[in-house]
DNA sequence: GATCGCCGAGAGAGCGCTCTCTCGTGTTGG
DNA sequence: CCAACACGAGAGAGCGCTCTCTCGGCGATC
């Protein structure tokens, strides 16, 4: 490596430097960059050593204009508002480890293809405009979008502007875009069918949010499964997917139901904090009360006692949306198809 | 909205149609655009109705190409090479809440700085060099970087590139980058004072990876502490800083040190597995054993007992790669300033 | 009243690349 | 042996934008 090679202040290599050293012309260089047959092995052969030689690498930018692509997508996250008082720097979706899956499983699939990730972070009307004006200016080639709340226009808007996009989660108002989504009710009857098998009658639930499609599905499901067993009272509570607040919707739904001797909780992390609280009323976990989680996060395994759970296999999950949105990039005038995954459920010592 | 705008299949609004329609030049309209001040405020006020009708938005490339900046920097999260068999998809780095906590802090700097961020993941050699040659192409600004591994080759790769970066932690080998971390050796020094205020004597540590320099210097800052205070055994044993790990490696300090009356655990999340490991061997916490971890997670406060644990800022510190790399970018002849932040004790009931 | 200077706007040259079109060469068939 | 053809390579036209340079018009100066 020369030290011209390490200094990038000065001009850097183009197309027509390659072309030049290696005696031919800048669209054979081109040929040869991108891959294309019809070249001569000689030639093909000349040019890429002068490639080697100069340390030639496209700009990525001139490849864009013209081609129109830029092999980049975003990730957007779109969070309620935030408060105006109070509130942690940036949402709390960033340290969810659900959403480390997500993005493991994306790049999974967008790092073999060459594509890059742009994340960002829409939680109020300037960012929301912000976005899709970048959108607009062809920034990325498409957009995988996590969007919890009913109330969100984002999906809309999204939808409207006619560009390639993937929901991660099925929206609540119906929009013409694919999304990839675990069927909510069916884990949450899987929940309900292991309580019930292992002989608990008296059952109730932690939801999530009921403004979030998921956390009212999963609802949904408790209280069908419930009566398809002949059981018609169905308590709950509801929090936020944290832990504290798991822990005090807990506390709500024990002191309403001292009775209680099962528990679906609608996720992991909020379990967690369900089984503080009952260990701390002097439940007797699983003998007294059994609980199911949902997720088959890591901390899932590391509960004491280890939590029973239903699994979404998340990862596949966020690799089936990238693939679906590299699909449609490619062939935006395909009907949007979307996916739904089975849950399934892993028996530990909760439940 | 017209069905025009919606539309984006019909070629996009150029500079060139905001130009005939507000019946300028150009340039103008690029003036306009950017802001330039010299500008006829009437001419600007018919520009900024032609933007506005014609929904123009500008070609990022376009600018890119002439410009030579894209306003977006690069989130390189650098792992161990993937063992070859039956590693997790995509590495563990995006699970752990740390991670996300660096993200929101990094983007609180960068939204109104209007700069995006593209995440990548290196983790062999292949994706070493494609990042690299991203690099090179010019695609982004500048390069946060987050390499654990002490023989990681990508911060002295990247100080060669030339281009702006900034490190998140202490480089193993000294590079001309700057980098922006906690005090390790102080954060340990309060772990180790706290548990001898508590009047412990038989203290040990879970340490991490030793491979990694925050790792050894916060098992470094823990034997100076305890020699400090005229303690010269200072058993320890090592994990990888995951909750699994944690607690098996408590079990094996504890089967070699049954009479442990403390321990400086050197992060909170395998400070979870200890608590759980030290609970089922029998000991009562904090009276038989005190626990102090590191980080200041969330799940810190969730633990039973909550966990006394050396905080750092991580958003804050985050905050300040983002404005470190930024002032990098703009003045890249600037001599690279590296950070240190002093970390915190955060006193509850496990120590 | 002629000259100078200044300010604001337009003209136009690229930025580095892709891709179509054209042309020259080698190959095949009649 | 020549026409028809295939194929590989070069020429050149942009992609949409920024930015320098130039120029017209105006007020100030002598």
């Amino acid at each position: 490596m020369t030290a011209e090679a390490l200094r990038p202040a000065a001009r850097p290599v183009t197309l027509e430097d390659v072309a030049r050293t290696a005696g031919v012309s800048r669209a054979t260089v081109s040929r040869v960059v991108n891959g294309a047959p019809t070249v001569d092995p000689v030639l093909r052969r000349k040019v890429e050593e002068a490639v080697e030689a100069t340390g030639y690498v496209p700009n990525q930018a001139a490849r864009s204009l013209v081609t129109q692509r830029t092999d980049s997508i975003a990730l957007v996250v779109s969070e309620q508002e935030r408060r105006p008082v109070a509130a942690p720097l940036v949402g709390r979706m960033f340290t969810d480890p659900h959403f480390g899956r997500v993005v493991g499983g994306l790049l999974d699939v967008l790092r073999p293809a060459g594509v890059q990730m742009v994340l960002m972070l829409v939680d109020d009307d300037t960012s929301r405009r912000q976005f899709l004006s970048y959108l607009r200016q062809g920034h990325v080639d498409g957009t995988v979008l996590v969007s919890s709340h009913a109330s969100d226009p984002l999906p809309r808007l999204l939808a409207e502007t006619g560009l390639p996009a993937v929901l991660a989660g099925r929206p609540a108002r119906t929009v013409p875009l694919p999304y990839v989504e675990v069927d909510q009710r069916a884990g949450a009857r899987m929940a309900v069918d292991r309580l019930v098998s292992e002989g608990r009658r008296r059952i109730g639930t932690i939801a999530g949010p009921q403004d979030m499609p998921a956390a009212q599905e999963r609802l949904e499901g408790f209280r069908d499964a419930l009566a398809a067993h002949g059981i018609t009272d169905a308590p709950w509570a509801e929090a936020d997917f944290t832990r504290a607040g798991g822990a005090e919707a807990t506390r709500r739904l024990l002191s309403e139901h001292p009775d209680l001797d099962g528990v679906f909780v609608a996720s992991d992390l909020m379990a967690q904090g369900a089984l503080q609280t009952l260990l701390r009323a002097g439940r007797r976990l699983p003998q007294d009360v059994a609980v199911v989680g949902f997720d088959d996060s890591e901390a899932a395994g590391a509960c004491e006692p280890a939590l029973t759970t239903v699994r979404q296999p998340v990862e596949e999950m966020a690799a089936e949306m990238a693939r679906l949105l590299l699909g449609r990039i490619k062939r935006p005038e395909g009907s949007p198809l979307s996916m739904v995954f089975r849950p399934t459920l892993v028996e530990r010592a909760s439940a």
